[in-house]
DNA sequence: CTGTATCCCCCTCGATACTG
DNA sequence: CAGTATCGAGGGGGATACAG
């Protein structure tokens, strides 16, 4: 996070949106929850292939952070943690599929570069 | 670039968007090339305060290599280079000012979670 | 003005092993 | 099942100096 938000003269809001949705794995986890609801820990690893636990916790916690998703652990054995976009989080939707939408066009469009 | 593109069972394609327009300084970039049309160099780092010219060369060359941006070199003294962004460059458009617009929400967000 | 070239630090991220 | 602990490699990123 950058310490002053104020000294963004221009278009540095773009930087923070960055920050709080950038980095490897973040958008993915995102546009699960946004694509499905709630989920559970291993259901989200399963969904994203390569992403080992260390990551995922890891980027879980910062999202959580930020109040863009919300944890509920349920005191059961095995354990259960569900995970899901909090209402805050809910904004980012459109911006999640629009992103995915860019995402395909961008594989398109390498590919077509490459072949010429 | 992730190597295989075609590995990407889910939600992926958004980490490939992630990838291309993600990290600490492209989505600035782009953003002001979104707003402004064509700038040079020295133009672009006066708008992202706090990068220097390693950063913003490399960021370039990495938006250029993809097919985002285009590079116009004038053959003067002082030299004088272009920046803009390509035709595909510019369906990120709609996706860069929606970033903004969030960043802008994420920030007045996070000031009332602090304040709360 | 628009870059390269070095140097180097830190932090992210991956692999693996272990725990309640 | 859902984590934490530890270690280590790699590269992103900054400061500075230099070049065409």
């Amino acid at each position: 996070m950058r310490d002053t938000p104020n000294d963004c003269p221009f278009g540095c809001t773009v930087e923070v949106a960055m920050e709080a949705i950038g980095g490897r794995w973040k958008g993915a986890i995102l546009f699960h929850l946004a694509d499905e609801g709630v989920l559970r820990f291993g259901q989200l690893r399963k969904r994203i292939p390569g992403i080992n636990q260390r990551m995922l916790t890891n980027q879980l916690r910062k999202l959580e952070e930020v109040g863009i998703i919300k944890r509920t652990v349920f005191p059961v054995v095995p354990p259960r943690v569900d995970y899901e976009l909090t209402e805050f989080g809910d904004t980012l939707k459109p911006l999640l599929f629009q992103l995915k939408k860019w995402g395909q066009d961008y594989i398109d469009f390498q590919i077509a570069m490459s072949e010429e």
